[in-house]
DNA sequence: TCAATTGTTTTTTATCATTGTCGACAAAAC
DNA sequence: GTTTTGTCGACAATGATAAAAAACAATTGA
């Protein structure tokens, strides 16, 4: 088979559920009705009609459509698999290359992964294709892929980038109007943070996801669909090395959360200046601790 | 064919190129030695191996590899095609859909465009796949793709993002040392601007260009695999734009020209705050001159 | 004996033929 | 004359397949 025919099988099953409705003897719609109702075209109408003709439900002849007998259980085709969609690809994806710690240059096997992620190969081709983008992989010079991978020039490029993005972000959200929604927000998340601060000692694991809530509500202002392709990828970064680097986690975090605050607060106070200052300090922090968790995790 | 052999055509003309530098009766060397100096793998050596004993140029038992006789001009393959390198693809497609005005909303038809650009329908696929992330394209829900194209929205974000990239990229270059390369570059510009400003009734069209370079100069100094890649496509698209809006072209050019000026002044002068003002009256203005040539190329 | 080389098999990738799906038009039926 | 059906061409997704690479085993010659 050329192409999977789960199509047809889906416009079968349907119809099935269709006749089940109606009593014998009666007439069935017209192909074209039916192909709108179903929402596929005549063609795989037809096929259907043919196919509910051979098991001997109706009786097809021209624009005679008559229901035999009412369909049974065993009537119904077998429809299996919907594919992963894209994003949940590329969440598997990058998950796999920061989890197994893959390294840079590992030839990257199409078929092995599409194996491993439950698509097809087609897919996956065009998944890498799209990456490519991003720079995280690249085209081999004679056919293959390549993970250019979590290089420390990647993170360095990586932080940079968030660092521009976020500043831009800051710089648009003092001058939102106070009826913004924003603000509430940010007003929970700044009673968040507080709250994680003084159950530090035996919470400091919560701050990986109130750290990605933070920087996500911050993104969130700026509606750009070129910014928002970036932040998937960011985040995702950013939320593994969290996972990394064991060393200090509860001190680093609980600076984290100090420059968290400072920010707010300078938001909250309208204090452009005072609040790129402070996300420029916070995200210098980030990118450091973000290198160093590299070079740890490169020794191990 | 599966796949083209022409990797195998190849390395067969090089091994003839090999051979003419040889006398009949020398050994050739070892399999493993040909394909690292052809840079191909051990099978491909030995299909031309196989084929140079065939045509009787060789005598090829074991390790005996004896030159019979000299290759001659008749003896060479037949090597076509080498299709066009992803960069190149994608001017061309940008060029299309600009050029021809290609409608937001339209589908792509694979098999045409591989055609119309040359390419194999597989490698069009994938380059559609990478451009999905920049959201100029996307895949239909029944397969195929759609050119999301060229709105309204799509200007203002890129816009945008524009200036996001280019105020960073100033403010980063204002702080480069007076031994960069950079500054003599800005003294030229400086002076070609000047230059074109004096001869603006004859030369104005030449505008388009020196726009190009400028901001190609500013973002150059920012070295981010991101930022990268997106100045490719924003370079294309506002490079088209000149070529869409006649209407006041000279003036708008003019004025322009010195905005340029006074975005080099105040980087010259290192006042970072000026220089940011001054780009960002520029790219505003920008942004409007594209937005106005969108409304009148659409009306056309 | 063992390193270099060759012979063979397995794995993987790029392309092509095939098939499912769609849309359009013409013919037929009401 | 309108609706419905029969037929056909076009295109995209897929499996089959040949080319290429890589891995492994066998052989040769010092």
């Amino acid at each position: 088979m050329a192409r999977t025919d789960e199509r047809f099988r889906e416009a079968y099953n349907q119809l099935l559920d269709y006749c089940a409705g109606r009593q014998t003897g009666d007439q069935l719609p017209a192909e074209l009705a039916l192909a709108q109702q179903l929402d596929v075209s005549r063609t795989v109408v037809r096929s259907a009609l043919e196919r509910l003709n051979a098991e001997g439900l109706i009786s097809w002849g021209g624009r005679s459509k008559t229901l035999l007998r009412l369909p049974e259980e065993a009537d119904r085709l077998a429809v299996h698999s919907t594919q992963p969609s894209e994003d949940e690809l590329e969440r598997q994806f990058l998950d796999w290359v920061l989890r197994f710690d893959v390294p840079p240059g590992t030839a990257l096997n199409v078929t092995e992964l599409s194996r491993k992620f439950g698509v097809q190969a087609y897919g996956l081709q065009e998944f890498l294709a799209s990456l490519s983008r991003f720079g995280l992989v690249r085209r081999r010079p004679r056919g293959g892929w390549e993970l250019v991978g979590f290089t420390r020039d990647f993170a360095i490029e990586l932080s940079d980038f968030r660092t521009i993005l976020e500043l831009n972000a800051v710089s648009h959200l003092v001058a939102l109007p106070p009826t913004h929604g924003i603000w509430k927000q940010l007003d929970d998340l700044r009673n968040d943070h507080i709250r994680l601060a003084e159950d530090i000692d035996q919470r400091y694991h919560d701050f990986s996801l109130l750290d990605e809530r933070f920087h996500t509500a911050i993104g969130s202002i700026v509606k750009n669909r070129f910014v928002a392709e970036f932040q998937k990828v960011i985040t995702l970064v950013f939320h593994y090395h969290y996972q990394w680097d064991k060393k200090d986690e509860r001190d680093r975090n609980l600076a984290a959360i100090g420059e968290h605050l400072r920010i707010i607060d300078a938001l909250k106070a309208r204090e452009e200046q005072a609040a790129l200052a402070a996300a420029r300090d916070h995200l210098t922090t980030s990118k450091q601790t973000l290198l160093s968790s590299l070079r740890i995790h490169a020794r191990t």
